[in-house]
DNA sequence: ATACTATGAATATCAAAGATAGTCAAAAAT
DNA sequence: ATTTTTGACTATCTTTGATATTCATAGTAT
């Protein structure tokens, strides 16, 4: 017999199938309509939901609560999925940081006044710390940022 | 189900939307309204609108009392110094950075896509350090972004 | 009139209960 | 071995209710 967690994948990804770039779910629903244990859920967005497969997750707990998934999208001379899974590693420097950023913002991918934002945030001046460790820490920063670009829904602004 | 607080915070706002700076309304009124105990109000205000988010509190309790709730429209500029300078201490949690970003979104400092940006990059969700760790180095990423929004100058982008 | 008190009409506070989702390790299945 | 599945425990957000506090007004005594 399929294994539950192919079931539930499959089942989310025809949910976004239908046109949409995001879904909302909620854990619990999900599980008894599975008849599994709600971490199952959890189990199945960690392993087949992750950036490297394109998507992101955010959620909410209390009262009301869900789990959106949203399917990362590649936009034009982006390369968003590339820099976030590949070119990115466990660590970043400044300069390369910088050479990126530029990239997007040539692109059209972002303003300028975006790009600026984006520099200021991995510039990192104030802490004092090793650089190995800055370079880790711009790195999760820098991958934080391409994910929301990724996750930017067409003709959201303006 | 979306949660009687978004749907409270919404409804407030509405009422602001209509020009006002500030309204009036009676706690026990509002929930009745909303068939929820007068605490949920109070809830709301203390968790939706707050200073950082943008507005202040007044109210009187008593015979003909009221909660007024009065939306802050300052200057962007010196109230960017004030954050910089005085509200973002040597740390900071993530929900006051949220707070903080949506009231620059909500008056118009920063668009949607830069509130989206700023907020995934203080997430910090990558990391793993102690959460007092995790709020000082949050504190210097959000200073480094305002410091870019004050220095933008009119005309930047394009 | 003036001061004091009682009453009713509001809001504030705070802790407990309810409703979700997350984590992690162990058990089960493949 | 690896992947799936479960369950106990934790974290976070919402909702409610009991109790305290404050204010306005009316009444009462002096």
């Amino acid at each position: 017999m399929r294994p539950l967690t192919d079931s539930i994948e499959a089942f989310i990804k025809s949910l976004l199938d239908e046109g949409q770039e995001q879904v909302d779910v909620q854990r619990n629903e999900l599980a008894q309509y599975f008849r599994c244990a709600p971490s199952q859920i959890t189990y199945v967005l960690s392993t087949r939901f992750t950036p490297d497969h394109g998507y992101v997750i955010e959620s909410r707990r209390g009262g009301g609560g869900y789990i959106r998934i949203v399917r990362l999208r590649e936009s034009p001379g982006s390369n968003l999925l590339y820099l976030i899974n590949k070119r990115i590693g466990e660590a970043i420097s400044r300069q390369d940081c910088d050479a990126i950023i530029s990239q997007l913002n040539e692109n059209d991918v972002i303003t300028d006044n975006e790009a600026g934002l984006m520099r200021a945030a991995i510039s990192g001046d104030a802490i004092n710390l090793p650089v190995a460790f800055k370079d880790a820490l711009r790195a999760g920063v820098l991958r934080a940022m391409l994910l929301q670009l990724a996750g930017r829904i067409k003709g959201e602004d303006e």
